[in-house]
DNA sequence: CGCCCCTTAAACAGGT
DNA sequence: GACCTGTTTAAGGGGC
């Protein structure tokens, strides 16, 4: 019902896209430019300026994918210019769904099919270059990128010249040294082919399973559209049909882009009746959106790998890099490493390794300080400060996406968009709580709070203000304390704890206790299902579902709806104080009755994580897990 | 089907 | 009396 309103409030505008705006200062033609440059400054062409071209125009089309998948998601008159270089590799990527080094794909492919591969990748490299050099206009399917930038020099055009011969020279070198049997390990040019070749693969899979990948991540990528009806365009579509120019970026080949749905229309007509009804703005259309803005997120991640990948290679190869590149953060799976960046370097197990740095920090490509809000408001909360399990904690993390670092990476977004938070009010009162520095909040500080975050909670007042103090006379979690100037709400963690789901077993109802751990437990139905389906596939894949113990899979109900657990519990790392009791936690003043006798076994094993103690795993992991809403204390 | 959780609505009381 | 705060009850939906 109040989603329903949501159209008629449009408050913000798209102006914080700084991590996608950035790129989209990118033109397609930006790779080509560079090496334009290059040639501009370097008379002679050596074969590493050529890798180096190669790699450079790999990652500008991923840059002008993003683009294009940002644009998309920003405004959809943007798309006019969405000829896009990548076009063929999706044809490359779809062949091989799988994500294989060069060494693995040399053992997997005959050398014939290796050989087609790396014709088909130079190829496209030529056809990029000769498109971009011989005028975009003689090919009826390629729009020119970007005006004027087929106007190179004549030395451009003759280092674009040399170019291709080195590439033909290079691509023959690949195969011959390719039916000899003789493929080196080092990276050399038929491993940097492969390399950019994995790497469309690479993004394009991305591409392609990200969106299902749903409910597991909350994006952070901080757009608008979500107010205005039509306005979320999300361009899934790397292929754009120059009769299409004039057409909706979410239609193509007569059916709709919208993720998941490939209906087919027939006409635009059909199509865009089809948008209205089937795509309108509802927690659906919302969720995959969110999805969508995932989808970008975490390609931008993997560009900046491949980046940082780039200028080892070059490095190793003595070649100067063109420009400082942003180092990235290593791909952790989990929305909250950032909040996590304490013990990055210790990767639980489970979780793909990446095979970079994982010690670089990332400049997040969103905005920045949501990421660290909600840490840096918990750093103060001085004394109440636990420690969390190590490698439990980090699986709870991992699997319940923490609503904490959801909203210290959302915050911006929830703060903008008339999006519902998908929390349970007990979450985000309880958040709200924690997050003040005496840890108590009056009423009417609990609705500024709610209003000051959440652009959805400035409307229709009655309602949740009514919600949140029923709540608060609801859950025993919540304490009324009696003040000098009034009464402040407080929580009891002991209770809050309680209040938790019974722990999952089963595989099939793990699923869904992770995705209600993910803090969707009180979505309305179709917003859940959209979650849901789209996270199934990344809660079934290999990487997430290798639980690498029974205690881990055991934690993955402590995160289930809370807001801030994970906050402070990564927060408190630092300090270890394992004689800190619950009560100390949720509130001075609040006397507690029973006192969890068991949490002095388990406070040690959560001070493992951030300060990598070795002490000793409690043998008893029963123990534990039922120690666990107290180990979640501060 | 029953239970539980969550949300929403509403009535009511006490205080300012 | 209006408003705020706090409590309580009820209904409905969804998950298990």
């Amino acid at each position: 019902m109040m989603v329903e309103s949501a159209s008629e409030t449009i408050r913000t505008t798209p102006s914080n896209q700084n991590g996608v705006s950035s790129l989209s200062s990118q033109s397609d033609g930006g790779g080509g430019r560079e090496g334009g440059s290059n040639g501009d400054t370097n008379g002679e062409i050596s074969p590493v300026d050529l890798l180096h071209l190669q790699q450079q125009q790999a990652l500008q089309a991923a840059r002008q994918f993003l683009l294009q998948q940002a644009s998309g998601l920003n405004s959809p008159g943007s798309n006019e210019v969405k000829q896009s270089p990548v076009q063929v590799p999706v044809s490359m990527a779809m062949m091989s769904p799988q994500m294989i080094t060069p060494q693995q794909m040399q053992q997997i492919l005959s050398p014939p099919q290796l050989q087609a591969l790396l014709q088909q990748q130079q190829a496209l490299m030529l056809q990029q270059v000769q498109h971009t050099h011989t005028h975009t206009r003689t090919h009826p399917l390629l729009l020119d990128p970007v005006p004027g930038w087929h106007q190179l020099s004549s030395k451009q055009l003759a280092f674009q010249q040399q170019l291709i011969q080195m590439q033909q020279l290079q691509q023959q070198h690949i195969l011959n040294l390719q039916r000899q049997g003789l493929v080196p390990l080092q990276p050399t040019a038929a491993m940097q082919s492969l390399q950019v070749w994995r790497f469309y693969t690479l993004l394009l899979i991305l591409i392609k399973y990200l969106p299902l990948f749903a409910g597991y991540f909350m994006c952070t990528l901080y757009y608008i559209t979500f107010n205005t009806r039509f306005a979320v365009s999300v361009c899934l579509s790397v292929h754009s049909h120059e009769e299409h120019a004039s057409s909706h970026p979410l239609y193509g080949h007569g059916e709709c882009k919208w993720p998941g749905c490939e209906a087919l229309c027939e006409d635009m007509g059909q199509f865009i009746k089809h948008l209205n009804n089937e795509h309108a703005l509802d927690d659906r259309s919302t969720a995959q959106c969110r999805v969508q803005m995932q989808v970008v997120q975490q390609l931008e991640i993997q560009l900046a790998k491949e980046s940082e990948r780039l200028q080892a290679m070059m490095t190793h190869l003595h070649m100067r890099p063109s420009e400082p590149k942003p180092f990235n953060q290593p791909l952790n799976l989990a929305s909250s490493g950032s909040l996590l960046k304490r013990d990055s370097e210790a990767y639980p197990e489970g979780l793909p390794h990446p095979p970079t740095s994982a010690a670089t920090p990332i400049t997040p490509l969103r905005q920045g300080p949501s990421v660290i809000s909600s840490s840096s408001l918990h750093t103060h909360s001085h004394s109440h400060t636990h420690a969390v399990g190590p490698i439990r904690r980090r699986n709870s993390d991992k699997y319940c996406t923490p609503i904490a670092s959801e909203l210290a990476q959302n915050c911006e977004f929830y703060k903008n968009a008339d999006v519902r938070p998908p929390f349970t009010y007990a979450s985000l009162i309880r958040h709200a709580i924690l997050e003040s520095p005496e840890r108590q909040l009056t009423l009417n500080e609990i609705y500024n709070w709610f209003t000051r975050k959440f652009a959805y909670f400035r409307r229709n007042t009655a309602t949740w203000k009514n919600a949140v103090r029923h709540n608060l006379s609801l859950h025993k979690c919540f304490v009324r304390v009696e003040n000098v100037k009034g009464a402040v709400w407080t929580v009891d963690e002991v209770e809050y704890q309680k209040r938790r789901p019974p722990k999952m077993t089963g595989s099939p109802t793990l699923v869904k206790n992770m995705i209600s751990g993910l803090g969707f437990g009180s979505l309305n139905a179709s917003y859940q299902a959209a979650l849901a389906e789209s996270s199934l596939s990344l809660l079934n894949s290999p990487p997430l579902v290798t639980p690498t113990s029974a205690a881990s899979l055991n934690m993955l109900h402590v995160g289930h709806d809370d807001v801030s657990s994970t906050v402070e519990q990564v927060n408190s790392n630092g300090s270890c104080s394992p004689t800190l009791s619950p009560q100390q936690y949720s509130h001075p003043v609040h006397v507690k009755e029973e006192p969890t006798e068991l949490e002095e076994d388990s406070r040690p094993v959560s001070l493992l994580a951030g300060v990598t103690h070795s002490l000793p795993l409690p043998s008893d992991e029963r123990d534990l897990e039922e120690d666990l809403p107290t180990e979640e204390l501060e």
